[in-house]
Order: structure tokens, then C-alpha cells, then sequence
DNA sequence: AACCGTGCCAACCGCGCAACG
DNA sequence: ACGTTGCGCGGTTGGCACGGT
């Protein structure tokens, strides 16, 4: 049983990428784009497998990844973002614009739930405000900030901003029947009166009418919809075929709604049916 | 100056799901 | 209906850089 390897990894490289195949990949997905991913190596000129191939780009040479510190009002939403939503990388991702899963993860791993588990579900508030202070000094901070400075990358969180400005994710596909019983969690748990999720609709479907489409984001133009402190872009100009993910849209809201009532009861037990 | 411990992060791995034939 | 393929996700690993001694 188990599957075949996405690749045979005979005669085919592994490890840190060189300039020379960053090159090559930024090149072939510039001239034909991204997908195929099990093919492009091949048409590439690289001796890649496809799998490693998707993860370089997209954790590493995608033109929109935002490199550098992760400022406190990210790393606040993090936090946020993961007590509603788990490990789910991708989605608090998709909040975060230029942030890849990858690098919340590591984050999250080296800095966060390090330092959650320090504090108890007591002082959260006092967790939250060191998030910011905490980071100055530490080894990393250093490390990224020579990165930064080679890289001529210029940190913006030199004073904290009072708002987070949060975007739709980027295209996030979730499958079918997970959004299923994510749609009945929640309709069973906030009574809503959103429309139904239609059996056999394969839409793919972002998180809480993040939605969905093609990959460059591009197409996505933007108001901002303020709620608890944090501006949210939203998308008015989503493709008539997505419609339904307006729903998904007042979902969100909810979500929103239960954020600012700032009582962690209703949002645990909400947070509890999504992951059930 | 050399060694050692620590921690970050890029990359790998395995799995699950959707799409396709 | 079933098997295969391709993709995306979350967990894990290992190399490397840095600070401390």
C-alpha cells in the first residue's frame, strides 16, 4: 500500500538550491507560469523532483513573499489566528500577505509556542504586549536582520502600527468535504441562515469565503472592512462563479463577530466545531 | 582561538484529497 | 467504480550561524 514517491530521486539533486536553479525555475514559471509541477522540472532543465520544485518557489522565490521580521501586529495575528484555527498553516497564511505557511510555521515553532507555553492562559494580555518587545535582541533578530540588510530589505515594524492590515488569503484549496462539515459545524453552532453548500460543487474553497481562483492573487481588487482593530481587504470584484463563497464571507463575519466580543467561551466552543 | 550548545529555517517526507482517465 | 496522477498540507529533519564558555 502507500504511494509511489511523487518522484524516483534517482539522479536527482536534493538540498539547497543553487542561484543557478533558482534561475532556471524563476524563468520557466515566468515564461509558462505555475503548475505541472511534475513535468517542469523536466521542461525546466533541472534536476529537481516537481515536489521540491512547487516548495522552492513558493516558500522561497515567489515575487510577492514579503521577507524579513515578522512585525508584532503579525505576530499578534498569528497567535490569534491560531487559537481559533490549530496548525492550520496555510490558512493563517492566506490572513498574512507575503507570509508562506512555512515560515508561520517556523515562527510558531521556534518563537511562539515557546513562548505561549511560558505564559499562562492567565496573563494572555501581558504575552501579547511582550510579543513585540521580546524580539529585539535575540539571536535570530540578528541573523534576520543581516539577511535584511544584505538583502536590502527594509523592515517596516520600527513602531507598532495599530492596525493589521489582513488580506484575503491567497487561493487555499480545501476539499470538498471538509468545507462540508465545516459549513454544518457552523451552522449547527451559530444558527446561521447562510445558504447551503451544494452537494457535488467542487468550487475550491479558501477558508470563510477566501476564495479562490487563479494563484497570482492579481485579480483581486480590494476595500477594507475595518473590524476589532484590524482592516480586512476584501474583494468586490470576484468571479461570478464564486459566488457562493459569499457565504463563506458571512461566516467569516461571525467570526469577526465572536473576535470582538472578546469572550474566548463561544469563540473556543466555535473554534472546537470547526476542528471537530 | 577553539569548542560546544542552541535555535532558526530551508528543505524533505508522508499523507490525504481531488481530478482525471 | 476504480486506479493513477498531481497537488497541497502539516510534521519533521538537518545544516548552519551565532553566542557563550
Amino acid at each position: 500500500m502507500g504511494r509511489a514517491p511523487c518522484c524516483s530521486k534517482v539522479g536527482l539533486y536534493r538540498g539547497p538550491w543553487t542561484t543557478k536553479e533558482d534561475t532556471l525555475l524563476i524563468n520557466y514559471i515566468q515564461a509558462h507560469g505555475e503548475g505541472r509541477w511534475r513535468s517542469l522540472p523536466k521542461k525546466a532543465g533541472l534536476l529537481r523532483c516537481g515536489k521540491s520544485c512547487r516548495l522552492r518557489w513558493m516558500n522561497y522565490l515567489r515575487p510577492d513573499i514579503k521577507r524579513g521580521n515578522i512585525t508584532p501586529d503579525e505576530d499578534d495575528l498569528i497567535i490569534r489566528l491560531h487559537s481559533l484555527l490549530g496548525n492550520r498553516w496555510s490558512l493563517i497564511a492566506g490572513r498574512l500577505p507575503g507570509r508562506t505557511d512555512n515560515e508561520i510555521k517556523n515562527y510558531w515553532n521556534s518563537h511562539l509556542s515557546k513562548r505561549l507555553k511560558n505564559n499562562t492562559a492567565g496573563n494572555k494580555s501581558k504575552c501579547m504586549g511582550e510579543s513585540a518587545g521580546k524580539r529585539g535582541d535575540t539571536k535570530a533578530n540578528n541573523k534576520r536582520k543581516q539577511k535584511e540588510d544584505s538583502e536590502g530589505i527594509s523592515s517596516r515594524n520600527g513602531e507598532a502600527t495599530t492596525k493589521t492590515k489582513i488580506y484575503l488569503p491567497r487561493a487555499t484549496r480545501v476539499c470538498t468535504s471538509s468545507v462540508a462539515k465545516y459549513i454544518n459545524n457552523i451552522q449547527s453552532m451559530i444558527g446561521s441562515s447562510s445558504s447551503n453548500a451544494e452537494e457535488g460543487d467542487h468550487t475550491n474553497w479558501g477558508m470563510s469565503g477566501l476564495k479562490v481562483a487563479n494563484n497570482d492573487g492579481q485579480a483581486w481588487a480590494s476595500n477594507n472592512e475595518e473590524f476589532d482593530g484590524l482592516v480586512c481587504d476584501h474583494d468586490l470584484s470576484c468571479p461570478i462563479s464564486l459566488q457562493k463563497d459569499i457565504m463563506l464571507d458571512d461566516i467569516f463575519e461571525e467570526y469577526q463577530q465572536l473576535l470582538k466580543a472578546d469572550d474566548h467561551g463561544p469563540l473556543d466552543s466555535f473554534v472546537e466545531s470547526l476542528l471537530a
